[in-house]
DNA sequence: TGTACATCAGTGAACGCGCGTTCACTGATGTAC
DNA sequence: TGTACATCAGTGAACGCGCGTTCACTGATGTAC
């Protein structure tokens, strides 16, 4: 059996995703967690402080995973690196924007969010900064066009990884991931005109 | 003095844009609305209820916009168009995301709007038809290339739109919209590579 | 080894508060004759 | 025109409930001598 502190984290994130901010109160975080509500105290100061710590420590971190994929762009063609940077995001947004965007019911918990992400240096724009920064490398070694616009092509690309967590979550039938992510790349790349 | 049934809600929204969904009590609202608690069960049969008519009352549609704005395409340039596109879009995300998004904390609330939205046939993916409807035009007018991947090319920009309402609403220090418009619509149109 | 004490995760029960909602009532306006 | 009654938006005060939090306490484990 996990230790209290870790079961109460992942109550509490289980909770966030199935019920939702609103609903999930001490009573139902116990319970969860199969602990009592004065249990929660020993381990963190109130209710928000639990919150905080699932966002913390539960949430996934994309920014590393774009520097790891980014290391050796040369090994593959610059369609593939995208299609694969694109799933990637897809994936991370999916599993955060449902927590995350619940914070909007509570703008002081999303500024304190957000401020804790810029400490770390992943704020909500480290994506784009991130795929930009790959686009550059790209460019840099005349793989794209020489002039080609890499902060809007990460904010075109980003965008609608972001997007399509949002359809994902009220049950449209979206595309599968690969089709998805294979799709935004080449369109991206050969343009309309 | 506006009827009060308008004041409730015109309060009830503008709680809901600054102090959010989780704060946003009877007892503020009738404070905002000037006028007694009991007297917003006089308009709606209760809480909830007044949050659904704010939804289906007070946020912008696009919608309709979109299909005015591409009613004539072949009056100017396709850049032009899709410029104006992401601007209007870029608008109504901007102004929908804050509310919206504050309805993953309660998620019956938001699947009760999103059916409602099927429901007028206005649902979260209709700016993506519609600017997948306004591609398709110009690509059998010959004016984007024959092969042009419109649904993707609708999901990269309408997916970017909604993003930088995100961006925006923690403050970053986002590009004005005119550049942020023209940018995408030139770089979806022309590619990377 | 035994004993006395300290520490600490965890509990059941209670606390006060703020919430959404309802109650009996008021006063203004409309209507029948 | 005056009078009696109906309607209805709106109110102040109260309601019960569920919430987050705290309280005094327990029992297991560690530690000093």
């Amino acid at each position: 059996m996990q230790p209290t502190r870790a079961r109460i984290l992942e109550a509490a994130e289980r909770l966030l995703r199935t019920i939702g901010l609103a609903r999930t109160t001490t009573k139902e975080i116990a319970r969860a967690a199969g602990c009592s509500e004065a249990a929660l105290y020993k381990h963190f100061r109130n209710k928000e402080d639990i919150f905080v710590h699932v966002l913390e420590e539960r949430l996934p971190r994309l920014g590393p995973l774009l520097a790891e994929l980014t290391e050796h762009p040369q090994e593959r063609d610059v369609v593939d690196n995208l299609a694969e940077i694109v799933r990637r995001a897809a994936e991370f947004y999916a599993s955060s924007v449902p927590i995350v965007a619940a914070l909007y019911a509570e703008p002081t918990l999303l500024q304190r969010h957000n401020e804790g992400l810029r400490e770390i240096d992943a704020g909500p724009r480290r994506p784009l900064e991130g795929l930009a920064a790959y686009l550059r490398t790209e460019r840099a070694a005349g793989r794209i066009r020489p002039d080609a616009d890499c902060d809007s092509a990460a904010a075109l690309l980003i965008g609608a990884c972001c997007q399509r967590a949002f359809l994902l979550s009220t049950d449209e039938n979206e595309p599968p991931l690969e089709e998805f992510a294979a799709d935004l790349a080449r369109c991206v790349l050969r343009g309309l005109s």
